[in-house]
Formats: structure tokens, sequence, C-alpha cells
DNA sequence: CAGTGGTCTAGACCACTGA
DNA sequence: CAGTGGTCTAGACCACTGT
């Protein structure tokens, strides 16, 4: 049995935890840590780069490794697509598209993604659910002067996001959360009361510089997005 | 010049965006990407496992690595303290300590934290600021039974978050964002109505499988939590 | 069983940056 | 300028798992 990389993070992190090595104080370096472990210098820098990584540790050259003074929070949720997050929760999926028009880009969305006027925009409503609950509301438009060949897809079977992440590429992403009291519509499709505070998450893709899709997500009155770490 | 794992990385991310390696693609395994990059097979293997830790890719033994099929997002958000946050917007930060007192934990407490009924803990409401207008809400419970000394901390001046930080170690982090409307006594703090749609995060903290704190933060209206990735 | 990824080693050179 | 981390190499053995 040789020393793992694992055994180390988990050895360092230990230290860390029981106040060996409080915030701000200096982990030796590599080379000394190689030898007290009697193991490669390398298996080391691995262990130190993933506990950097992890926001644990902070390196810098010469000035060496110090363990982070507020150990910098960071929470991560993975975004899965709605099918899979239903049925992984063992529960039915259905899909009805409720609406679906192609117009011009309203003026608050040509902003966003940074349209020009003019451009044609596919938007459609569509309503996730999970054993024949309202799941989540999503209201998604789809940049049609970058993808024209979305006006012909028919999207009364399954949603859009399938549709775009097997066939549209992406490079870059934002994501916002918030909260927003219902509208009437919103109110009517989720089964909850106009005003209603109800948890948003938005997200706009881009492709080459330019606009691809973006979406709004609206969810049922108590729900609530979780992670641990 | 000898090629860089990261050289690789983004070689191998453009032929994807490309659709030179669609969702599902495999893609050629380490021994002929170390010889068509004419580099040795650990550098290849860094670039392959950090795009895997990304959720671009799957990688199985024996069965070879695969382009996700659905590239599995992270988000990922830093939470930062108060604070910093506030300052980093180059705004004022101001701090009120609206009240405090110890009791028994109540119910949805106990039970969250799994505590044993007549626990004590240490219940403060803060006010966070930015250019004296209402920031965020804090609403802290402080686990008495685990950290006593917490009681004997004056939080008149800074908020229990900074000594917490550096004071308290943790292991386990659960939090959770939702939406809720405004009670009143949010309403009054934050400025805003009665009922409105508030965002919320909430953080259970632990260490050695006992509950440290919980916290409950509430943003007046508007509020969004963006990343970019 | 055989192919693939997972990890370690011992050594090397380089890049950055604090003293 | 000297100390520290960052990265690469060539080779090795092992762990897992599809066929």
């Amino acid at each position: 049995m040789s020393i793992n990389y694992k055994d180390i993070k988990s050895e360092i992190l230990t230290r860390i935890t029981k106040g060996d090595l409080p915030p701000g104080a200096l982990v030796p370096n590599e080379v000394e840590l190689a030898e007290s472990y009697g193991c490669a210098r390398a298996t080391v820098n691995r262990a130190m780069r993933e506990l950097t990584d992890e926001g644990i540790l902070e390196r810098r050259r010469k000035a060496g490794t110090r363990v982070r003074m507020a150990p910098l929070r960071e929470a991560r949720f993975s975004i899965p697509v709605v099918r899979e997050e239903i049925e992984g929760q063992a529960a039915s999926y259905g899909y009805t598209l409720l609406n679906r028009q192609i117009l011009h880009a309203p003026d608050w969305l040509r902003e966003r993604l940074k349209l020009v006027v003019g451009d044609d925009v596919l938007h459609l409503t569509c309503l996730h659910r999970a054993d024949n609950a309202p799941y989540q509301l999503e209201d998604r438009w789809i940049n049609l002067a970058r993808f024209p060949q979305a006006a012909g897809v028919d999207f009364a079977a399954s949603g859009p996001n399938e549709w775009l992440i097997s066939t549209v590429p992406f490079s870059d992403v934002e994501m916002s959360f918030g909260a927003a009291a219902a509208t009437a519509a919103q109110a009517n499709y989720l089964g909850c009361t106009t005003g209603d505070a109800l948890f948003e998450a938005e997200r706009s893709t881009w492709w080459e510089g330019r606009a691809v899709t973006f979406v709004r997500l609206t969810y049922p009155p108590g729900y609530r997005m979780t992670t641990r770490y």
C-alpha cells in the first residue's frame, strides 16, 4: 500500500479542521511534504492542486501554500434536463406545449441578447409536470436569426431544451436566480394564486459571440433548489 | 514549445462545439491522443480528467471516453461574506443587530438540525446595508449546545458570519434557494410591502456530525444571484 | 481476458514572484 | 536571485469493466 493523493488531501483537511492548520497558516512546501509522506512530489502536487481548486488552499509561487483566510464558500448546482430531474425522483414526466409563435424580439429581449431590431425569435411556452402536478413553467425564446431551422421543429411532443441540447452548440452561459410575484397566466398554469412568490431561474446561452437562446424557468410556490457540499 | 494540457483541452472543446465530436461520440483513447499530439500520456490524462470534472466528458474504464449526452451543466456560485460582497461593489457597508436572544430551539429548527429537545440556541437577527439601503436580512441560529462560547460574544459591532468563519470549523454544508412572501417584519426591515416576493437563501452547517448553525438570508425584491460560465 | 482509464515515480526544466 | 509551484516525460503497475 502506497500513499494516495486522496490520503494526502484528507490528511491535510483533517489538520485544518482540527485547528492544527488555522486559516492563514503556511503549509509545508511540496518537497518537504513529499519527503514526509514518502511519495513523489507529483502526488503531493495533485493533492494540493485539488484542495486549491476546491477553495481550501491558496498558492503563490515563491510565497508558498496557505490555508485560505475565509474559506471560499462555493455552491455548485448541477442543472439537469427537467425530464431527467423528474424521472430521477421516480415521478412520471409530463409535457405540454402551451404556446408557440414567431415574432420580432421584444425590447427587453433584444437588450438582453444584443439582438438587432427586426430579428425574429421563436417564442415557446411549455409546462413540465411531475406525476401530473405542475413542476416547471418554461418560457423559451430562440434566436431565429441564428438558428432558423428551429422554426421548422415541432415541439409538441418534447421540450425545446432537449432539441437544443442535441443540435445547438454553446460556449457561454449566464444564469441568474431570483424571486417574482406570479402573474395571472403563471398562476393559472402552475395552479397557484396571482401574486404568489415564485422561484425563478433564467439562462442566456451564447455561441461564437451571438445569442442562441434565453429561457425563464418558473416553479410553483415552495420549490427549493438544494445542494450539499 | 511543447504541448500544454490546456491546449489539448481547448482543442477537444473546439472539436465538440464545432460538431466534430457530437454528444455521445467516442473520443480516442489516451495512448492514441498522446501519439497524435506528440506528448506524454499523463498530459493527455490531465486534459481529459479536467474536461470530465467540468462535466464535458464521461469516462469509463475499458469503455473509453465519450462526449456527454446532455452536457452536465454545473452552475457555481461563490458565496462571499456580505461585507466583502458589498464593499466589492464599491458601496459602503452598514450593519445593525436587530435582535438577540437565547432560547430553546423551536420545533422546525430542531428537526432541521437534528437537535435534542431542550437544546439552547442563540438567535440573532441582523440587517446588512449597502450605501444605507437594506441589502440582506440575516436570520441566524447558533447551536449553543455545540458552541456555548457564542453566547458570550457581542455581535453589536460585526455580524455573526465573520465570527463564525474565524472560529468555528465546519465540514458539511447544505444550501438551498427559494422564494417566499415577505412577512410583516421582513417587509419592515427590507423596506418593501408585506407579501412581496423575496429571494431567500438558507444554509445549514455541520461539523463532526453535529449542527453548528443555520441561517436564512433574505433579500429585497428584485435581487438576483447571477453567475457566468 | 484484454482494453481502457487511474495513479505513482523520479527526474527535469520552467515561470513566476517575494525578499 | 533564489525559492516555490506548474508542468512535462517515459515508464510502470494497477483497477475496473465490457466482451
